[in-house]
DNA sequence: AAGGTTAGTTTGTGGCACGTACTAATTTAG
DNA sequence: CTAAATTAGTACGTGCCACAAACTAACCTT
């Protein structure tokens, strides 16, 4: 895993070593997102794929709109709604609204395939939280969140200063 | 962000949501993840490059090690490596014990590079922990390395399984 | 010296991500 | 109401990542 340059744990490990919060945000990061791939992979899955059939599970997107919520150009969204299309995870459905734009939608099959990569992944996680005491895994829980809302405000600041 | 399909925030969002465990987990893995990658990109990197310069900061291993570091097969080390050698990153020198085998170091450049990620990185994290007490951050620390070493040794435990 | 193993490369396949250029539909301006 | 600008999506070219299978060269074993 070894992400940016860590040492190796010292050989007299005693037990729980503290990589410190960079390295443990780093390390940690590796440690899901190679979780999520493994597990995708079983299903045939990447990532993008699994995260494209996350959010087509409450909402129906134009490829515009799915670009924004992915985070990717519309050129990439193309060929990806093409290839996750060949598999029968998504069709295309032209607009009532307009005629340029399609509104992508998940399949059953898609559902079932999402889901079972979803539940998975839970699955892995719980494994790995095993061995915190509820009240940890609480902590964890809300500080992990934490970071994602500061996250997700830093994004929000930089799309104003982007437009503005 | 929006990982493997959780619902937005409700509008009354008082202050912290808690995403629970499993999605908070997904979704701050997909924050660091992206935001090293964003980073790396501002200096021609991308995440594999990155951790290539890590892992060569205090080692000089063979092609085939590095494959074990890297959790990768060795016919993508080669590209991998030749792209770096290609950008003055790493260096190969033929192992004077073994004439088949090549030992891969980072050259001063690639030192140079891979510390301004690294710091740019850790200067990143630190900003999104800036709204936590310090008392939550050696929490969210703890905790993370926990997760962590939890993934390591179930790596661990799955050679075992593989090997014996 | 022969046979098997190991280190690394090559080649082919497929996917991800971008930028640019393009077509077609829609909206806006005059 | 038409002409110009904008928008939705695709096509194409580039580069990177990752793997599997086939290959060469060096090494080890017997």
């Amino acid at each position: 895993m070894t992400p940016l340059g860590e040492q190796p744990a010292p050989a007299h490990a005693g037990e729980g070593e503290d990589l410190g919060l960079v390295d443990a945000m780093a390390q940690l990061s590796f440690l899901v997102h190679g979780a999520l791939t493994e597990i995708a992979a079983r299903h045939g899955l990447s990532i993008i794929q699994t995260r494209l059939l996350g959010v087509l599970r409450d909402r129906t997107p134009t490829m515009n709109e799915l670009g924004r919520y992915l985070g990717l150009d519309k050129s990439s969204i193309t060929g990806l709604v093409d290839r996750a299309q060949r598999r029968g995870l998504v069709t295309r459905t032209v607009s009532a609204v307009d005629r340029r734009a399609f509104l992508i939608s998940i399949t059953a099959t898609g559902r079932h395939v999402g889901g079972q990569v979803a539940a998975q992944f839970a699955g892995h996680i719980e494994t790995l939280a095993a061995g915190l005491s509820d009240a940890d895994r609480r902590q964890l829980s809300r500080l992990a969140s934490q970071l994602v809302a500061a996250g997700a405000n830093a994004q929000a600041a930089n799309q104003d200063a982007t437009i503005g």
